[in-house]
DNA sequence: AGAAGGGTTGTTACAGTATAACATCTCATC
DNA sequence: GATGAGATGTTATACTGTAACAACCCTTCT
């Protein structure tokens, strides 16, 4: 497999590298990495595990900033859409990508499986094509215990598809 | 794959099927199939779709029940604990369990993959250990478009096995 | 019969997650 | 400097879920 999450690693130094993939990720889209979006981000990063808006608006708040959700809400709706972090379904929160690669792109052309630790919040990337007894077998091998897994496809339905009214592109 | 769901079918005759298996089970395992309990699980079985707990809720006001959340959430607990039903992370929402044995057991030994519409919020669910990539092929196969996917295992990271408050069993 | 106890449901109140709607600001461009 | 697009501020509210305690129903034991 290679999750990527639960070993140590230079914490700083991948906060940094990830800043800055993100940095030239937006610069070559286009797209305006403002300072509060920035200040998301790096709140992800920090936390490095998932975070819930409204721990992040917390932080927020604290940095001296009369933050209210809408705000951190659109910040993580462009960090999304921009492939920098993900929504924990299961835990209705969020987190950074471990997976930006040399040009800072998080928006894999891979799915990502999510290791989720129930205790910490800690969340390790996995990446690879596995089948779902796969992925329980690969985390074991990584001391991590799968207790519960979720798979989950959205799209459109046969009958859907045909309808006019739902063809508009997913969010 | 054999994703059931989307085909056309005799929905009264599922109903009554669901229905007496989960009587069986209840039986079997003696759990307390009360009123309250197949009612919700009937308003599922009904709707064919995934539900949210105040939609079940609603269902129960107009049969002239004066019902609050917290009996539509213990409803769906028991439900859900005993394997007759799912929950939809990717919309907050619940669904009958399509796959139950001719034990009434829908608490498989397979993990659960399921096809979700984004219009009409149908379910679909796909048995198999199918790969992640594995699982959109075989819904195109059968009509249904994957637009985004979720892979989510939940259990404990290394760390936290070794640390005793996390020790207690899951939910 | 009466007491005790487990499990289910009723009821009130509230916590946590997310968004609608509208105002304001900023900044590039014309 | 006017315009317009995108970003943020602000208020209010909707949606999802749970804590805590009371009441009820049955079974079991004495």
């Amino acid at each position: 497999m290679s999750a990527i999450g639960f070993e140590r690693h230079d914490h700083a130094g991948c906060i940094d590298d990830a800043m800055r993939q993100a940095e030239s990720r937006c610069k070559a889209d286009k797209l305006q990495f403002t300072p509060m979006r920035r200040r998301v981000f790096e709140i992800l990063l920090e936390a490095h595990r998932a975070f819930g808006a409204y721990d992040i608006l917390e932080v927020l708040v604290q940095d001296g900033h009369a933050a209210q959700p809408p705000t951190v809400y659109r910040a993580l709706d462009f960090l999304l859409k921009a492939g920098l972090i993900h929504r924990i379904e299961r835990l209705n929160a969020y987190a950074a990508c471990a997976l930006l690669d040399e040009h800072g792109h998080g928006a894999h052309d891979h799915v990502p499986a999510f290791l989720i630790c129930r205790h910490c919040r800690s969340v390790a990337e996995a990446e690879g094509d596995l089948t779902i007894s796969g992925l329980a077998e690969a985390a074991a091998a990584t001391g991590f215990l799968v207790e519960r897994q979720v798979v989950e496809a959205e799209g459109l339905c046969p009958a859907c598809r045909k309808d006019p009214a739902a063809a508009e592109v997913a969010a």
